[in-house]
DNA sequence: TTGGAATGTCAACAAGACTGACGTATTCTG
DNA sequence: CAGAATACGTCAGTCTTGTTGACATTCCAA
């Protein structure tokens, strides 16, 4: 944090020179696929998909949001999400309750088997992160943090923000 | 790098907390959002997809590659690539050369058109890419980039790594 | 010469994204 | 209160990108 650039045109903008962009570019690329690995492997084993991890995802970080809701923060159409939802509706991993205060809306509750299941993936995921973080150190793991909140699309990160402080109504 | 837990069971341990893990997941998946969505349009408007970016971007970094290798850095079926290359080839932005040395490997290459196209799609990733190294700088940098390597798979680490310090054959 | 490797092609299929259109219940608003 | 807007679901069709399986061709090497 206390390294300023001693020679401004040198060395210390390496860090922004194409080659070295080019290489974080392909470390991200293969990160990604190391970061989806685990969860793609016992979703395979139930005959889900990345989908379905990013539904139940959500919905146990925040029980009790509304379709509109989910479908802001995946960024996918109500169409698509609906043929995921659906699915787990049926398979009992997710509940859908009648809005109490607005009955157009739905709820969205992970079942215990539901919660099972993301558990499952969640924890995998974690561990594969646990172990980057632990090899990386925690200096490293902020700046990682940094760099990955600036390349988010503006609205995305507000999004974020406010998800990350969120109390949840988790109201019917 | 010489910074130990101070107090093993404090607050040194925090960023390995489920809490934090699962912010950086969260973190991970919102920021590939973004790493991707540039090229995303531009591809849109050429009417390709995330595969052919790949494609592009990969023949550009190794001029004469092999399908083969392409395979494996894709992690896809040669099926799969097949049908990206082969429109890629019909567009004339790839150009296919039967090998010199061996007969059976065909070497690609990009055309003045498939690197023009190359080139718009990295100058896009690379300025997303350039203001967030920018906003985090050099030491967040470093760390975002231990971070990622540590969340590789090992095979594929390794193909990085290698990939890193390429002179490139570039023969026909 | 024969077996295996590298490449390519055809066919069929599935997940997961998209658009467009339509229906229904509910709520908000003029 | 009537009509517009919202939230959700669904049907139908398309596209990209991935998958398997089967098969042909070409070439290298034992």
């Amino acid at each position: 944090m206390s390294d300023g650039p001693v020679q401004p045109s040198g060395q210390a903008l390496l860090f922004l020179k194409d080659e070295q962009l080019r290489k974080g570019i392909e470390a991200m690329f293969f990160a990604y696929r190391g970061f989806t690995a685990d969860p793609d492997r016992i979703l395979d084993e139930h005959g889900y998909g990345r989908a379905h991890h990013r539904a139940v995802h959500f919905i146990q970080g925040a029980p009790g949001t509304t379709v509109n809701n989910l479908l802001l923060i995946l960024g996918v159409t109500k169409q698509s999400l609906n043929r995921v939802l659906r699915r787990l509706i049926e398979d009992g991993l997710v509940e859908s309750r009648v809005g109490r205060a607005d009955k157009r809306e739905r709820h969205l509750f992970l079942t215990t088997t539901g919660a099972e299941l993301e558990r499952a993936l969640s924890d995998a995921q974690r561990e594969r992160m646990r172990g980057a973080y632990r090899s990386a150190g925690p200096a490293a793991v902020a700046g990682f943090r940094q760099v990955l909140e600036a390349m988010m699309d503006d609205e995305i990160r507000h999004q974020y923000d406010t998800m990350r402080q969120r109390g949840q109504s988790g109201g019917v």
